[in-house]
RNA sequence: GCGCCUGUAGCUCAUCUGGAUAGAGCAUCGGAUUUCUAAUCCGAGGGUAAUAGGUUCGAGUCCUAUCAGGCGCACCA
């Protein structure tokens, strides 16, 4: 209906010679907040009657009277400071239902991304621990926003980043070292403040000690503690060999991304890809890029250090790439990265990042700038940390001391669905409050069950009408019993469906989503109790069980992209 | 100190890229069930959109300043 709209306005705006400056994409129709304004207005004479030195309310009167009759609408007029008004006949807006009807799972895809290959990367948490409370967001969000994008049929891969190389790995198999001699002979107890200190570590240490007994076992360890955490480091590495070293480093890693992944499929996200750090550390890779930001003329030498001119590129200063001890620092490895995303071919290379990592968004940006040649495109989404609580009381976090609520933890207690929409509920750029108590309440208070409960009432009808023996029969004719401004409203929120699914695409925002999902919900509910569906007249109650129908496949639909389940019966 | 982000009802948040009278939920108060699930619905109160200017037909939305909060300012990752 919008798209016939804006199709009379465009081509009354040519017969008024006034088309030239103003193309269809800029022709803009809403659906009116209140119905005493219409169904639909437009804002294009206030929008453009500078253009022509008009006053809004004459343009509008001038492109109404360039519009030409149409069955759908019922009436045009100028209110305000100039919308065009569009009142729009029942009939008309009834139709969706059948269109719904139809296309059924398809209902809201479209097609704006096809044949564009998007690489979405998310979560990507160092494997030095288990993946807590923050990173939940960012998990749900990028999971959901690739669901986003499929929906508008983009060819989307999801891909975490492995940060298996570098020093807090190195770290953290120190760490695990350090707990394994403290198992064999508890002599061995040191503090030692820079290492991680979970109860992980502990596990790890405990099977390496299950599968290889003492074979790592170092006699007088103590004697190569150093307050440097890097020579303590360097000083394991030169007594080990550097097989046993990496042997208890790649059995730490592996740990820690199983228990990444378990926790991961407990929220029901899967990457199609993994992509491990070191695979770009172990080849020339980094050699070659650096030579070519040489040759690009964006590096320098300075104090025995090479550095990446990334203050002309918008960042606050330049940053170093190779270290005066020759050492690659982790910017040149994530430069690496992105130009290996570019090299697999993307259009589009979509980052999700905490919003800590705000101050090295131009530096990346700058490099991929350099690299992509204007063949790709990459956008950097932030997603702030949440604050977590009980009720009224804050979760405190700290990851130094081990004593964090885990992502895991938080699945268990509070459930996939509830965590997943509220993760999503709010805008990602958004600092946001979540309420353990309240996440878990089964009440009211939790739109994830008002929002199922809608679901599951629906089934219920249908689950009635098979009990009383009777059937659905809807023919496209009984829509037009379909008179309540209730039944009119919902309807025009199911018409609005496509439009939220491109937007939330869009804008990556699936809390558009979320929104739209509780104000469906709450129409039927409101419907649901004001009247009966399972009524006498045979046509009527086929009208308002396709009605039925469709809201219950609109919220299926969105709830498959959310990624929560709607059950049948509660 | 510099940079980025944020400030909307008692609380948690929306506001459809600048549109008509700023909306929901929670909390508070008052009502609704012999009828498809009351995990529901209906109604009421509650606002100087941090503050002060500016841009224009029109500003919570854009610009500037001030105040308050968060984050970032490594040859760490």
């Amino acid at each position: 209906m919008k798209n016939i709209i804006k199709d009379l306005i465009k081509e009354s705006l040519y017969k008024i010679n006034k088309d030239k400056n103003i193309s269809i994409e800029n022709i803009e129709v809403n659906l009116c907040k209140d119905k005493k304004f219409g169904d639909f207005s437009s804002n294009v004479a206030m929008r453009y009657s500078h253009v022509y030195d008009a006053k809004p309310k004459v343009f509008a009167e001038e492109i109404i009277k360039g519009i030409k009759e149409d069955k759908n609408i019922l009436k045009i007029e100028v209110a305000g400071p100039g919308f065009i008004n569009f009142f729009v006949s029942k009939g008309s807006q009834f139709e969706i239902i059948e269109t719904i009807l139809d296309q059924e799972q398809k209902y809201g895809k479209n097609k704006i991304g096809s044949g564009v290959k998007v690489l979405i990367e998310f979560v990507s948490a160092n494997p030095t621990g288990p993946l807590h409370v923050g990173h939940g967001r960012g998990a749900a969000f990028g999971d959901c926003l690739s669901n986003l994008l499929k929906e508008n049929d983009y060819d989307v891969v999801k891909e975490y980043y492995v940060n298996d190389a570098g020093k807090q790995i190195d770290i953290l198999t120190l760490s695990v070292l350090q707990r394994y001699h403290e198992l064999i002979d508890e002599n061995y107890k040191f503090e030692y403040q820079d290492l991680y200190k979970g109860d992980y570590v502990w596990d790890i240490a405990a099977e390496i000690h299950r599968n290889y007994g003492n074979d790592f076992f170092i006699k007088d360890l103590i004697k190569y503690t150093d307050k440097l955490v890097d020579h303590y480091i360097l000083n394991i590495k030169n007594k080990f060999s550097d097989e046993k070293f990496k042997k208890i480093k790649d059995i730490s890693v592996k740990f820690i991304l199983e228990n990444i992944k378990k926790t991961l499929n407990l929220s029901d996200i899967n990457f199609d890809s993994w992509f491990l750090e070191s695979s770009l550390v172990n080849n020339n890779n980094l050699k070659d890029i650096i030579d070519y930001l040489n040759k690009n003329n964006n590096t320098y030498t300075k104090d025995n250090a090479v550095w990446f001119k990334s203050k002309e590129l918008g960042d606050e200063k330049d940053r170093v790439l190779i270290k005066e001890n020759k050492d690659h620092t982790y910017l040149s490895t994530d430069i690496a990265y992105h130009k290996n995303k570019i090299t697999r071919k993307f259009d589009r290379v979509i980052n999700i990042w905490g919003a800590d990592h705000h101050g090295y968004v131009p530096r990346i940006n700058g490099a991929f700038n350099i690299f992509s040649e204007g063949k790709s495109e990459l956008i950097i989404l932030l997603v702030q940390f949440a604050n977590l609580y009980r009720g009224k009381e804050k979760v405190s976090m700290s990851t130094r001391s081990g004593d964090f609520v885990t992502l895991e933890q938080l699945l268990k207690e509070v459930g996939k669905d509830a965590t997943r929409f509220f993760y999503l509920a709010r805008k990602s750029d958004q600092h946001m409050d979540f309420d353990i108590e309240l996440a878990k309440s089964n009440d009211s208070n939790n739109p994830v069950y008002y929002i199922q409960y809608a679901h599951a009432r629906i089934c219920s009808i249908f689950k009635q009408l098979e009990e009383n023996k009777m059937f659905f029969n809807y023919q496209k004719e009984h829509l037009e019993l379909l008179s309540k401004e209730e039944e009119l409203s919902i309807v025009k929120k199911l018409s609005s469906y496509p439009d939220v699914i491109k937007k939330s695409t869009e804008k990556y925002e699936p809390h558009l989503l979320t929104n739209y999902m509780r104000e469906l919900a709450q129409e039927i509910h409101s419907y649901y109790n004001k009247f009966q569906i399972l009524v006498e007249d045979e046509d009527l109650r086929n009208a308002r069980l396709a009605l039925m129908e469709a809201s219950k496949n609109v919220l299926m639909n969105s709830s498959k992209i959310i990624g929560i389940k709607m059950p049948n019966k509660m």
